[in-house]
RNA sequence: GGUCCGAUAGCUCAACUGGAUAGAGCAACAGCCUUCUAAGCUGUAGGUUCGGGGUUCGAGUCCCUGUCGGAUCACCA
């Protein structure tokens, strides 16, 4: 039973004998803090069909519900807004389905399944800040979609074949001197990435050399003797050059153990992985058959291309002259990959960045004239880039915030600001040591995923590492005394069953407004799916927390002599520990028994 | 230059898709630990929702226009 779905039933059938007509759309709202109520009607629409003024159609639709529904107990008209009070027993009705509820918060299989792409890194260097926003994000709407009865595949691309990798290695071929992540003691993709940053320095110096003798600024970016041993590696691996391939695979491998590495520490995991060197072979494939077909034209060079002016883009290419396949040969060859794999999946969703909107929109459109019907169930879930204080992130100039590096400075903020507190007397140190983590990493998740995705945001390293107010520790806080309260109930052997809630006569105000919030729970883990928004999530579980935090401080529950309300309250607390617990889980936030 | 996105309290963000006197957190100030965890709670202060027009019972939200940010328009990925 959805509160909200009976009593616009109920509405519907008061209009219906009030005015003798059905309504479809009407607007149902939570009453303003300031009147009494908890729904409220808006009833200036309305005024066509009544062909009364907004307040009289208000009280008429209002006394039809008292006399009538048997779940509204009181109204009161503001102007044109209907607001409605609820019967304590229609709450205590609600807090019983939850209760009883083993999955509450998770809806029933509906039979489809989704592909959900995220992180897709380079490989030439470790994960950064911009990284953990796309994993965070990415992997909460994966839960978020199965916590909606989807079955979801979680997948990303690796980008392990291009220029990138070759100008890593061509550096360490160089200056490498025969470094490996054994011998200098360094993460596998941080050595890659330090490898990556000696040839841009070598090759900038190269450059400045050469135009210092006279060339052109062109010019001495082709000459450049580092950037041709990366060329040259680039055109050897495509010709499978044995030598180059096991440079390639061994750094590769070093890059992947190492994200293997800040995966698991940030709480990210894969269904299964695409490599681009594996799809864009395809790629070029599909797009010799367009060819074929007419769909993408070549040009005298002998490049392929195709024509998108008609829907108002530009003539964008797909096959360099010399035959080589660019980023978006390699896409078009994932894409149709995934859905031979993947038959039944009904669409697919690519957590990547704003700046890459045109890219999708142009990769859709041709996976379209290519005659795949599920090109238009393809989704850019575009989010916002991720700031600093001081501007944006350059990896060019060093401003990057490393993800492991950001990581431990959260766990370890979380430690010292958990042991200045006085927390951890009673916990073994894995036990602490646990806690610090879930901390650390619950306030860089929570702070990652409060905001709307779409929307470009700010990470203040200061801010990300507060516990107290709209933070994803103040959540955990706020499960870790509730545990408290259920473990004291059990201790007392209170328990609460069905027969129980026959026995509470009334609630309090604060318990209402608990309930009110809890209630809206699973539309908000549906909205949150069709928006592609863990952020809907964050803020109701924030909120959640914040109204139960009114009644905890304001109502002590084991000072209650009335049985039947004790359980109640005991019932309400078990409710919402639950729902914290899940609506955590699908922002990937773990939550402690105790901090 | 074309296209797209954004601008809300000092700062970071909300606002149920057109509804009531625009809400939270941080920062500031004033209170609350003898009862379940003060990482909490209560209160005060803080707003011309970038400017200007328009649409209607009603606009932060929709339309037009201007200003300021950002992204994109590569035989890069």
């Amino acid at each position: 039973m959805n509160l909200d779905t009976l009593l616009r039933s109920e509405i519907q059938k008061s209009v219906l004998a009030l005015f003798g007509q059905q309504v479809e759309n009407f607007q149902l709202q939570p009453t303003n803090q300031e009147f009494e109520g908890s729904h409220t009607l808006v009833c200036f629409p309305l005024t066509k069909i009544s062909k009364k003024n907004p307040e009289e159609t208000a009280k008429a639709i209002g006394e039809y519900l008292v006399a009538n529904s048997g779940i509204v107990s009181r109204f009161n008209v503001v102007k044109g807004f209907l607001n409605l009070v609820l019967g304590d027993s229609v709450w205590l009705q609600m807090l019983e389905a939850i209760y009883t509820n083993p999955s509450f918060g998770q809806l029933p299989d509906n039979g489809e399944e989704i592909m959900i792409e995220y992180s897709s890194p380079n490989t030439n260097k470790p994960l950064h800040l911009g990284h953990l926003r796309n994993n965070f994000l990415g992997w909460s709407v994966a839960e978020i979609y199965k916590a909606n009865g989807y079955k979801v595949h979680k997948v990303q691309i690796i980008n392990d074949r291009g220029i990138h990798i070759c100008k890593s290695m061509a550096a360490w071929t160089l200056y490498g001197d025969g470094e490996t992540p054994q011998t200098s003691g360094m993460k596998g993709d941080h050595l890659v990435g330090k490898y990556y940053v000696e040839f841009d320095k070598a090759y900038k110096a190269q450059v400045k050399a050469l135009i210092e003798k006279g060339a052109s600024e062109a010019e001495a970016e082709k000459q450049a003797p580092i950037m041709k041993l990366a060329s040259e590696m680039l055109r050897k691996w495509e010709q499978k050059d044995s030598e180059v391939l096991q440079l390639w695979s061994m750094m590769n491998g070093w890059v992947y153990k190492g994200f293997n590495a800040t995966y698991e520490k940030m709480g990210v995991d894969f269904d299964k992985l695409y490599y681009e060197s594996d799809t864009y072979l395809l790629g070029k494939e599909e797009v010799m058959k367009g060819l074929e077909k007419g769909v993408f034209f070549k040009k005298e060079d002998g490049s392929v291309w195709v024509d998108l002016t008609g829907d108002g883009l530009d003539q964008k290419v797909l096959l360099r002259a010399d035959g080589t396949s660019v980023y978006m040969t390699q896409d078009i060859g994932t894409a149709i990959l995934r859905f031979r794999d993947f038959p039944k999946i009904g669409g697919q969703v690519y957590t990547v960045g704003n700046e890459q909107e045109y890219h999708f929109k142009v990769l859709f459109l041709i996976l379209g004239k290519l005659g795949y019907e599920w090109a238009k169930r393809c989704y850019h879930l575009s989010y916002g880039m991720v700031d600093l204080p001081t501007g944006k992130m350059k990896s060019r100039e060093g401003t990057v915030v490393d993800a492991d590096d950001l990581i431990d400075e959260m766990v370890k903020e979380a430690e010292q600001q958990t042991r200045e507190l006085g927390k951890v007397e009673d916990l073994t140190p894995q036990e602490a040591r646990q806690l610090f983590e879930m901390i650390g990493l619950g306030a860089l998740k929570f702070f990652l995923l409060k905001v709307d995705p779409k929307k470009r945001m700010l990470f203040d390293p200061n801010e990300s590492i507060q516990l107290q107010g709209f933070t994803g520790p103040f959540i955990q806080y706020t499960h870790a005394r509730i545990r408290a309260i259920l473990r004291k109930a059990e201790s007392l052997g209170i328990t609460v069953a069905k027969e129980d809630f026959k026995v509470i006569k009334s609630l309090e105000p604060a318990e209402r407004e608990v309930l009110q919030v809890l209630q809206t729970f699973e539309g908000k883990i549906k909205e949150a799916a069709r928006e592609y928004a863990p952020s809907i999530v964050a803020n109701l579980v924030y909120e959640l927390a914040k109204e139960y935090n009114q009644f905890y401080q304001n109502i002590p529950i084991f000072n209650e002599a009335d049985a039947g309300k004790l359980k109640g309250r005991i019932a309400l607390s078990k409710a919402v520990a639950d729902a914290i617990k899940k609506g955590m889980q699908l922002l990937g936030i773990q939550v402690p028994e105790r901090m």
